[in-house]
RNA sequence: GCGGAUAUGGCGAAAUUGGUAGACGUGCCAGACUUAGGAUCUGGUGCCGCAAGGCGUGUGGGUUCGAGUCCCUCUAUCCGCACCA
């Protein structure tokens, strides 16, 4: 082989692992485990981009280097292949998902395999295939027939919670979930209970169950949204707007793990972040729950106490001891004692004269909220609206009668969809008092400034505070908790921001839900049953009376005879499990063989983004957990260690035109920065040389800056920034970048281009109308910014790729991506080549023994780069080599006993490169991937000499050499018998010498 | 507002964890060779200075013989959450 081929023996190494099954993972071996594993991918139209493969290159590195250290490594990969896009796909076009999806996939397999990935595609998995998502419904089952004990702190079967209703009714249960949803009854009333009564009694018990949620409803995708699909009230796809609706929906009961999941992030090896994240989103709050009665007499005018039997508003607060500063409750408007006290009050208290009006303004304000989408919710969150309801509940501390008022800031999903109102502790409490003229209590002495806000502080002693005036905060609220429990007004409450998980999605392709229907009840189908196969449809959109694409299914009715649920499951339940099956891919009896789950365990590696941090993330470690309980899996956490690649982001070129109205609207009268760049210049720019081009931009950017500085000065209100992102009022146009070139930029006269912009550079043309910006994002086909990584395997070769993208950076940081600096390690693959074939000719390597440098050179390469390794620093190892091949270049070494440990060490880098120079070196049989890694020896780093710099008052001024062997004090010695001191020494003598033996000398003065 | 992270040459970044700041790579400058190319090779390149030397890791302070690294202050940028009671 003469010279360097990538795209021959990349080719040819690629066809030979596949055909020789070289990285197939055997379920059971005398080797030590490591299970590296890549979040797979959805396979989306648009291929792969240079974004993508980071993650991938490292966890292969990773992979390829545990088995030259002897691991039985598993490294799968398969695909997220039920999604969105080949839905919409199929609604344009009709053409069937599974079409499209199974094209999309050989695309991703093919540009996979080019990069030389060593996955074990043997066990590839598409969690579209039926035989993979008969196993997901299998979960599903299991949650659907399971409920959680919290007396035992897990889930356990539904047969379990019967046995107790039989003999001892719903008496003694403690079950995670509402209480309020479920049904008291005695064992004798359950043994009555009608089948459908029974299944009804234990419904709401259940891990998956069906409810009337309020959900977050896209009409643009005609579907139901989870909350970490949601942003902004948009949607996370598609960006349509999202609104609030109750409906039907299956649910798992997420919430009942919200403990555990809390407490197994402490012993994750995961990135802070993504913990926090997860911590942020299940979002615990220690507090305590109080019960406001409410009083409400027919006699009454004024809502005295009387004798009736009170109704309660409990409200949940995380500072009970702000509680005799409660002035007035607020009610959630979807709060249903909102409208239901509201219409007894007025019904009741007709003396009142206001109470008509009062009336009809709490039923519009709860009605305009409901309608209010969750978008215009957010949007508003600053303006303060509610409404009284006409009622008032019995502040139980201060025994005194406070209004009850209806706004949407409390919102109905958290805590109890109440809170009494502190507004001498709380700002939207103080500026809703202050709004609506409610009174505001000072309740401690630290207090300050209530005339103008609330001040939440903690410190000082109650005051106004009947039995707590005077303790601190810590003393205040043990009493408080301790009155809420002797009286029953209340107790210590845990409340959790996580809800439960919304689970059913009106969409075609999805895992159809394993449940029917008989009389309206719903019913698990039996697990023998199971796959439950998605049936083909004519078109792929909801029904004309509003059902989900499923209900065009023809003669689709279980057993021949009860319908079947009509939503499908959402993208995160075959993401939930995946990595459990590639432990046992072809299973049929089982979704993972008890052996193979105990033998592969935890998951050792997992690389993924970190836009998955709540959602998958979540998600999985709550389906592992139920799992757990159940006894299927042995671990306690599926995922030991996470690292999240960085994004490599894009380049995009827009186009952005003003508007020239903005200003006028908001009665601001400025004139827009303007540059004019003459036609000369332009011309000018397009001969001139790269250095003469920034010459010339520098030029037109101080210009830019200096009209925008004079903008800024005049009209201080705007604001106005340099950065085109942060233009808001001149809305974005984006183009994509070859309309840009052919057609709008010679309009544009003149663009400003440089790489190491990270916002957008305006430059305005001769009449003003369009700006030109740069802005570095994400990739993405929608901004017309992918590079492609076939291009540059085909320019470079796939190894070339794999060293580079290792070679840009840490591997956790974003980073722009920029192919300025892939020569570098194309040049790096032709000097390493060279070292073996010195004339460009055959293999010219010689048996001749190392010297003590060239082994010098090897054994620090073999360090550096195992602690790399080890250590995740990749770009670093890059470097390693380089400085290697180099010193070797140098050293003129081609010798064997240096050369052939090297390409073991550069073989998870460079597969491709390595297994070919390995063959070269006589290795016929096999593969370098079954090789040792070289094994360090510390002996050789060992040098004679050492050279110490030696410093002054810290100042380096000199170098000394010194045996290596030579101890502190002799080193001492020596530089003060030099003439150091006399050169250095400013006439003073040494006060002090620190040696740091192996490092440096510093003389003190 | 709350939480997390980051800040080092023109650019991507190193720094043995408190010990010669800027390795490696790009870019740039000069040169060699050339069939003139975005090839290859050699040397130089943090900033100021002719030099000696001085200054340099976002800002200001501190600890230390010695600080990019440890402590405090401030600033900027990025990410996540957000009327969460």
């Amino acid at each position: 082989m003469p010279a360097y081929r990538p795209e021959e023996i990349e080719k040819k190494w690629q066809a030979h692992w596949k055909e020789h099954s070289t990285f197939r993972a055997q379920n059971n071996s005398e080797k030590p485990k490591y299970y590296v594993l890549d979040m797979f991918p959805y396979p989306s139209g648009a291929g792969l981009h240079v974004g993508h493969p980071l993650g991938y290159i490292a966890s292969d590195i990773v992979s390829r280097y545990k088995r030259l250290q002897g691991f039985n490594v598993l490294h799968p990969m398969g695909f997220d292949s039920f999604g969105l896009p080949a839905e919409q796909y199929a609604i344009q076009t009709g053409q069937h998902p599974a079409l499209t999806t199974e094209k999309n996939i050989d695309t991703y397999i093919k540009q996979l395999s080019s990069l030389g990935f060593s996955y074990d595609w043997e066990r590839e998995i598409r969690t579209s295939d039926a035989s993979y998502y008969k196993w997901t419904q299998w979960i599903f089952l299991k949650l659907f027939n399971s409920w959680y004990n919290l007396d035992t702190n897990r889930a356990e079967p539904l047969t379990a919670l019967t046995a107790h209703f039989a003999e001892r009714g719903s008496e003694g249960i403690n079950a995670a979930g509402d209480a309020d949803e479920r049904q008291v009854f005695t064992a004798g009333q359950w043994q009555l209970f009608t089948e459908q009564q029974k299944l009804a009694a234990v419904h709401p018990y259940r891990l998956a169950y069906q409810q009337d949620t309020y959900v977050n409803w896209c009409a643009g995708l005609g579907t139901v949204l989870s909350n970490d699909e949601v942003k902004d009230g948009l949607s996370e796809r598609g960006g349509f707007p999202v609104e609030r609706r109750l409906m039907p929906q299956w649910n798992l009961r997420i919430t009942a793990y919200a403990d555990r999941l809390l407490q197994g992030l402490d012993n994750l090896d995961w990135p802070d972040a993504v913990k926090e994240m997860q911590r942020n989103w299940i979002g615990r709050s220690v507090g305590a729950s109080v019960r406001f009665p409410v009083f409400l007499d027919e006699e009454s005018a004024s809502f005295v106490v009387r004798h009736q039997q009170p109704e309660h508003i409990e409200v949940f607060t995380t500072r009970v001891d702000t509680i005799y500063g409660a002035t007035f409750l607020v009610l959630a408007p979807e709060h249903p004692l909102t409208l239901q006290l509201g219409q007894r009050a007025y019904e009741i208290n007709t003396a009142n004269p206001e109470g008509e009006t009062t009336w009809r303004n709490l039923q519009s304000y709860v009605e305009q909220a409901k309608n209010r989408s969750e978008r215009d919710r957010q949007a508003d969150a600053k303006t303060i609206t509610g409404a009284f309801t006409g009622f008032y509940a019995r502040n139980p501390f201060t025994e005194k009668d406070i209004p009850v008022w209806t706004a949407d800031y409390v919102l109905a999903g958290y805590g109890t969809g109440a809170v009494m109102a502190v507004p001498s502790g709380d700002q939207r409490d103080w500026l809703f008092a202050t709004h609506f003229g409610l009174p505001i209590v000072q309740i401690s002495d630290a207090q300050k400034d209530l005339d103008k806000q609330a001040d939440p502080t903690k410190e000082g002693h109650y005051v106004n505070s009947g039995d707590i005036n005077g303790l601190t905060y810590k003393e205040a609220t043990e009493q408080l908790l301790g009155t809420l429990d002797a009286t029953g007004t209340g107790e210590a409450k845990v409340t959790y921001r996580l809800r439960d998980a919304i689970f059913g999605r009106q969409r075609y392709w999805g895992e159809p839900i394993p449940i029917y229907y008989k009389d309206g009840t719903a019913y698990g189908i039996a697990e023998s049953d199971l796959p439950l196969v998605l049936p083909e449809i004519d078109e792929y959109k909801p029904t004309e009376t509003g059902e989900p694409p499923l209900g065009r299914a023809q003669n689709w009715l279980y057993r021949g005879q009860y319908p079947y649920e009509l939503s499908t499951m959402p993208g995160w339940a075959g993401s939930s499990w995946y990595y459990l099956r590639y432990m046992d891919p072809t299973n049929e009896a089982r979704f993972v063989s008890e052996e193979a789950e105990k033998y592969w365990g935890t998951v050792d590696l997992y690389m993924g983004g970190a836009e998955h941090a709540t959602g998958h993330l979540l998600y999985a470690r709550f389906w592992y957990l139920f799992l757990k309980d159940l006894g299927f899996v042995s671990a306690t956490e599926p995922f030991q260690k996470l690292i999240n690649q960085g994004m490599i982001l894009g380049r995009s070129n827009f186009v952005y035109r003003l508007d020239f109205t903005w200003h006028k609207t908001h009665g601001v009268d400025f004139t827009f920065p303007q540059v004019f760049i003459s036609h000369d210049l332009v011309l000018q720019y397009k001969s001139a040389s790269k250095q003469e081009k920034t010459v010339i931009e520098d030029f037109v950017f101080s210009q830019f800056n200096k009209a925008v500085d004079e903008i800024n000065l005049a009209n201080p209100e705007i604001g106005i920034a340099i950065s085109a992102v942060k233009f808001d009022p001149f809305h974005p146009w984006h183009v994509d970048v070859n309309i840009v070139e052919n057609d709008i930029l010679d309009q544009i006269a003149f663009r400003k281009w440089r790489d190491d912009l990270s916002d957008a550079i305006l430059i305005l043309n001769k009449e003003g109308n369009y700006i030109c910006g740069v802005e570095i994002e994400k990739m993405s086909k929608s901004k017309y910014n992918v590079v492609n990584p076939d291009v540059l395997i085909g320019k470079y070769g796939a190894d070339a790729l794999r060293l580079y993208e290792m070679f840009l950076g840490p591997l956790e940081q974003y980073k722009p991506w920029n192919t300025n600096g892939i020569s570098g390690v194309g040049g790096f693959i032709k000097k390493f080549w060279r070292l073996f074939h010195p004339e460009d000719g055959a293999l010219a390597v010689t048996d001749e023994p190392a010297t003590p440098a060239e082994l010098k050179a090897l054994h620090r390469a073999i360090q550096k780069v195992q602690e790399d390794i080890e250590k995740f620093s990749f770009n670093t190892s890059v470097s390693m080599f380089m400085i290697t091949v180099n010193e070797l270049t140098a050293l003129n070494c081609h010798k064997r006993a240096i050369l052939e440990p090297l390409v073991i060490l550069l073989s998870p880098y460079a597969p491709h490169l390595a297994e070919e120079l390995w063959l070269e070196l006589g290795h016929e049989a096999g593969s370098i991937s079954s090789a040792r890694y070289p094994e360090f020896r510390e002996e050789y780093l060992v040098e004679a000499n050492v050279v110490y710099p030696i410093a002054i008052n810290g100042k380096v001024r000199e170098q000394m050499q010194f045996a290596a062997a030579a101890t502190g004090t002799e080193i001492e010695t020596a530089v003060l018998a030099s003439d150091f001191l006399a050169r250095f020494g400013e006439g003073k003598s040494a006060k002090k010498v620190i040696v740091v033996p192996g490092r440096m000398v510093n003389v003190v003065v």
